[in-house]
DNA sequence: ACTTGGCACTCAGTGAACGAGAGTGCCAAC
DNA sequence: GTTGGCACTCTCGTTCACTGAGTGCCAAGT
């Protein structure tokens, strides 16, 4: 009993399953594989999955599907995930370009990985404490309320409104508000979120400096950065939920509810920051029940970071159930992170 | 045959469907509703109003459902929409007050809105030709792209890139940049964008004041007051949609497509402006197949505007099958929109 | 020591037959 | 205009038998 054979049935059962989303039996894959064996050979190997745990029976006398194990070692050892085709590739980077605005980026990037895999797609902000900052504005908004907007290299925009006791919408005030921001913008500008931090801190101990602006400022900003785990997502292939063959429609609404809870799908995003691969272009999967969150444990997801030079400023991937095409997801979702990578460069 | 009765059994129909989701017939009616008469009074009064085109019979031997034109004369002459409870207002007011960003505002109130109506709800980003510039702000991004960044009244931030010839990072560049944003923002700030727009124009036109920089900062407002079509929305209850007894999951992909094509969303909230009841906090609704957007013809929209004093800035509403609770959504949506106006007051 | 053909067995899915129940339409009487 | 009654029509759920795909296992073959 070749172990090679047997894990060549566990990567025939994956790919017809997934296509057919029906469970496969011996004979049936024997119409579609060459395996140079017979049913009953294929049977044998089928009970040695099964007792590996690596594939399951719905019912006696049905075929076999593949549980989370056995795609989780379909992904790790047998997909051969094949490059995507120059027409792909060139589709890709004509659709992505020509989008300088940040959230028009994201959005096109969403949409064009939703159709490309149909599945749901995820794209993350870029975060803000690894980005610099390129410019920070106050603008009052009414007598006590004022508007501190900050602007990222990255294109995004951040804002906050802060209570004031003095009244900045008076020539004065005006005045004074001009004064705070070129010391502010001094203190933070070019540099990453976190850094700025500091500088702003030190600004606000020292006397000569410190003001009442200063500090809600400052406020403002470590809040901002704080809400780091909850940047923004674009997501986009929800329909693509409802078009799945009837396959488990019945559990749909614990997903839709968690694609609108963004701070859960950050979690999602974000968590394999931590494990081994990680950084450049790595992608990173789970599958069923390695996901953390309940709810989404029949489903699996495909991530990337993406990132300008070697800093790992946010993360995308698709969402759609375990029983999915890894490796045309995976190839798709890594070169859309490296295109999404490339564009946050320019 | 008194007409009054008739539209009692309509209404009675239209009630118990709603709650039950099934067809009802004129013995199960009766059992609910004290109608003082036989079932097979009911019955001729049925074949009337099936007559009429009220309702209709999913087949010879089941009870009857109310047609789109049901609902309609259910919704413009028999519904009586009760008041929310105190409980119900109080709570509204309370889960709306202590944000003030302009997102958590919107995200509070379509969430609010989804969690109250059990259906999808759906807020249109305050219009931007109607309200206020209260800040344009210039950041070079790189030595060709400039950001231009508009503060409106509301809090609403918008954003835009333009290339420009000139090389703004320089110390010169930064000199140009600061007197230019002094005369834009003379020139635009209080006034509605639409106005400040002809403003910049003619600054555009006079030989004294144009630049490179004016006219491509005018282009990139006007750029984003012809985008108005395109407006942000903000989107909650999604899963409420796949909750529904499983009464029309087959045609739910439509749906979440529409949903995620927000050109169609704001038409859909916007469509009703032009007709007669519009202004203050005069509640529309659109059932079936009144719809214009084909995939959304069996679901039904309440809408309301919402406002600052006397000027409608956008819209509100939400979404969900025909057989809706009208009475209670068009209540909820009419007291979401009166808060909500009163919040942007604010 | 595997592989293979054969055979008995299991079980989901299908379709026919059928009774029950809900509902309708119509008619004659009030 | 209302009502009770009655015949009729469907849908729905149940039962039953049957088919077909699929399995497990065993004994024979290589």
């Amino acid at each position: 009993m070749s172990i090679d054979r047997r894990m060549a049935v566990l990567a025939a059962i994956v790919e017809d399953y997934v296509r057919t989303s029906e469970p496969v039996g011996s004979r049936s894959l024997l119409d579609r594989h060459r395996l140079g064996v017979s049913a009953a050979t294929v049977r044998n190997d089928m009970a040695a999955l099964e007792d590996a745990g690596l594939i399951t029976a719905p019912h006696t006398s049905a075929g076999r599907i593949p549980t989370d194990a056995g795609y989780r070692t379909f992904v790790d050892e047998l997909a051969q995930l094949k490059p995507l085709s120059r027409a792909e590739r060139s589709a890709i980077a004509q659709f992505l370009d020509g989008a300088d605005e940040l959230d028009e980026v994201l959005d096109r990037t969403v949409r064009l990985l939703a159709t490309l895999t149909k599945q749901v797609a995820v794209v993350q902000y870029p975060s803000l404490t690894r980005s610099t900052v390129r410019h920070v504005e106050l603008v009052p908004m009414s007598p006590t309320r004022l508007m501190v907007v900050v602007i990222m290299g990255t294109g995004r925009v951040e804002q906050r409104v802060i209570l004031t006791d003095t009244d900045y919408t008076t020539p004065t005030g005006l005045d004074e508000l001009a004064r705070s921001r070129t010391v502010i913008n001094a203190a933070a500008l070019e540099r990453r979120l976190g850094d700025a931090l500091t500088a702003l801190r030190s600004l606000d101990d020292d006397q000569h400096t410190s003001s009442s602006l200063t500090s809600g400022v400052l406020a403002a900003l470590e809040d901002a950065a704080r809400d780091e785990s909850e940047t923004k997502v674009a997501l986009a292939g929800t329909a693509n939920l409802a078009r799945t063959p009837s396959d488990f429609p019945l559990t749909l609404e614990p997903v839709l509810d968690a694609l609108e809870q963004h701070v859960v799908l950050l979690r999602l995003l974000g968590t394999h920051a931590g494990t081994e691969e990680e950084g450049a272009g790595e992608v990173a999967v789970r599958i069923g029940r390695e996901n953390p969150v309940t709810g989404l444990q029949s489903t699996s997801i495909v991530t990337s970071g993406y990132g300008v030079g070697d800093e790992l400023v946010g993360h995308v991937g698709v969402l759609g159930p375990t029983r999915m095409n890894y490796p045309a997801a995976i190839s798709q979702v890594r070169t859309v992170a490296t295109y999404l990578s490339r564009i946050m460069e320019g």
